[in-house]
DNA sequence: AACTTCCTCAACCGCCCCGAT
DNA sequence: CATCGGGGCGGTTGAGGAAGT
């Protein structure tokens, strides 16, 4: 037993947008703003499935959308945000004004992809092709093996696996970070490693003392309304 | 010109999270 | 606490255009 459908498949539209289906939800958004996608195909006369309405809104037919090339600055912050956040499209688009995930998802998959390899780095680990992967075991030194084997009472394997349950219960705690002394005055860490300075998502002159935690282990939250990559209000699953 | 292969990207699918009940 | 439903996300697909033969 699954869940239901989100829509009747059997009496909705599929394949590509046709202009009158684009004018219809264009003027029903415009009307009445974004609000529930489930409903809206019906109030829209339109025979879509919601998820489909949402879908072409967001990644086609919104008004702020940047169309066109990405520039060499975009690549680099793109770059360097996955590194950060792997394939967390959407987190990645939240710091590329005008840009969508599956934009960003595209062209990752269609140019960057191809970019790194020709640097010679894996797009994946973002580290070098040809360099060693790391390391996942340990040694342990004969004395430590003896402390061991007296606590358990039997011998421990030679290698063991670094950290099998990790439990990467990772602080990121901004405020720690000196904040930085420019000519038009100091900007706060979101600023200074983000570029964001004197956006919305600054936090520059507002209270600063936030923390992040992030448990790689499958859940993350942070306290405090600031935010490590510099959006306010962000929440994300690792 | 005709055909094939490759590439791009809009759209879909299925899963997960979270708020409401 | 458990269940349900809506929204959102990431992975994948496939149509259509471009490039190559």
């Amino acid at each position: 037993m699954g869940r239901s459908p989100c829509c009747e498949k059997a009496h909705t539209n599929k394949g590509a947008w046709t202009k009158e289906e684009d004018d219809r939800l264009i003027a029903y958004i415009r009307a009445h703003g974004e609000g529930c996608w489930r409903s809206l195909p019906k109030a829209a006369g339109l025979l879509r499935c919601g998820k489909s309405c949402r879908l072409r809104w967001i990644n086609y037919l919104r008004p702020d959308l940047k169309r066109g090339n990405f520039t060499e600055d975009e690549d680099e912050l793109i770059i360097k945000l996955h590194s950060l956040l792997g394939n967390k499209w959407s987190l990645i688009a939240g710091r590329l004004p005008g840009r969508t995930d599956n934009e960003i998802k595209n062209y990752w998959n269609t140019h960057i992809r191809r970019k790194l390899l020709s640097r010679g780095i894996d797009p994946a680990t973002h580290r070098a092709v040809n360099e060693p992967p790391e390391a996942k075991t340990i040694s342990f030194s004969p004395k430590e093996e003896a402390v061991m084997r007296e606590r358990e009472c039997s011998p421990p394997p030679v290698k063991r696996e670094k950290c099998p349950d990790l439990n990467l219960e990772l602080r990121i705690s901004p405020p720690y970070q000196q904040n930085i002394q420019t000519e038009s005055g100091t900007l706060c860490f979101a600023c200074s490693t983000m570029g964001i300075h004197k956006t919305k998502d600054c936090s520059c002159g507002t209270d600063n003392n936030n923390n992040i935690n992030i448990n790689i282990n499958g859940s993350s939250s942070y306290n405090s309304g600031y935010d490590f990559l510099g959006l306010k209000g962000w929440s994300f699953r690792l």
